[in-house]
DNA sequence: AAGCCAGTCAACCGCAGGGGT
DNA sequence: GACCCCTGCGGTTGACTGGCT
């Protein structure tokens, strides 16, 4: 037996909304917000809606203070750092960037970032001379759980102005740092307790000694490397790793 | 000009989880 | 603890649009 609907779909009307819509309900909101529940909002705003459907336009539309499209670099890069630590939780991830709906980063990432994503990591595949031990997964492909000690989020969240370079990648001693972690799916981890701050080593890390795999293959070829890194992986503010 | 196709994005759906009883 | 109601979330769908043939 299914689940009971909220509402009666016969009664209410579904599909795109109309100005008039638009209006009643921004009409409504701004003269008493809402007050009581979302079910009930459409009686007393006299729409013929679910009550889910006028929340989600308020909240993704209407509501005043959101912004749509023309994602920034900064704001793509703090979408690529935090997707690859928190996977798709994107209710989290738009509230680290200034008033965009996670309706707006989800679209964003689906339709733009994946594809940005996916095209980068074939090309380096293709032209990298070391591209034959590269597994070169798809980097996000895969979400994984949530790191507790990532949580809670500092607002909003610092980023680093540059990508990544293979540099960045280096320890202080000048030994690969991935070496100390290789295959772990914990590398996030160590990174964090050895003083690093990488968001790109967990995601990598991810898929089976993919990211040791690709640090030995760019010793070989830095500057597809840095072609592969920059653009993708930024670093974060150390106090996101740590807290 | 017409048809096709891929990209975009608003909207829907079902589920999870919190709070109240 | 069980149940119900409601909200919030993430996955998915489908309408729309613009570019290409």
């Amino acid at each position: 037996m299914g689940r009971a609907p909220c509402c009666d779909r016969a009664a209410v009307k579904r599909g795109p909304w109309s100005p008039e819509e638009d209006d009643a309900l921004r009409d409504y909101m701004q003269r008493y917000g809402n007050t009581g529940s979302w079910i009930t909002l459409p009686k007393r705003a006299g729409l013929r809606r679910c009550g889910k459907s006028c929340r989600l336009r308020w909240l993704n539309y209407l509501r005043p203070d959101i912004r749509h499209g023309g994602f920034t670099d900064e704001e793509d890069a703090v979408i690529y750092s935090l997707y690859s630590q928190l996977g798709s939780k994107w209710s989290l991830i738009a509230s680290q960037l200034e008033r965009r709906t996670d309706n707006d980063v989800k679209n964003h990432w689906n339709t733009k970032l994946k594809k940005r994503l996916a095209t980068a990591a074939a090309a380096f595949s293709s032209r990298s001379s070391a591209s034959s031990i590269l597994p070169l997964p798809a980097p996000v492909a895969a979400a994984h759980p949530t790191p507790p000690s990532l949580l809670p989020l500092p607002v909003p969240v610092p980023v680093k102005a540059e990508a990544y370079t293979y540099d960045d990648f280096l320890a202080p001693d000048g030994a690969l740092f991935v070496a100390s972690a290789e295959g772990s799916t914990s590398a996030s981890l160590s990174a964090a307790s050895s003083g690093s701050n990488w968001s790109a080593v967990d995601n990598a890390a991810t898929n089976e000694g993919f990211f040791a795999d690709f640090c030995t293959a760019a010793a070989s070829d830095l500057a597809a490397a840095d072609q592969y890194l920059s653009g993708f992986f930024y670093p974060l503010d150390p106090t996101l790793s740590l807290v």
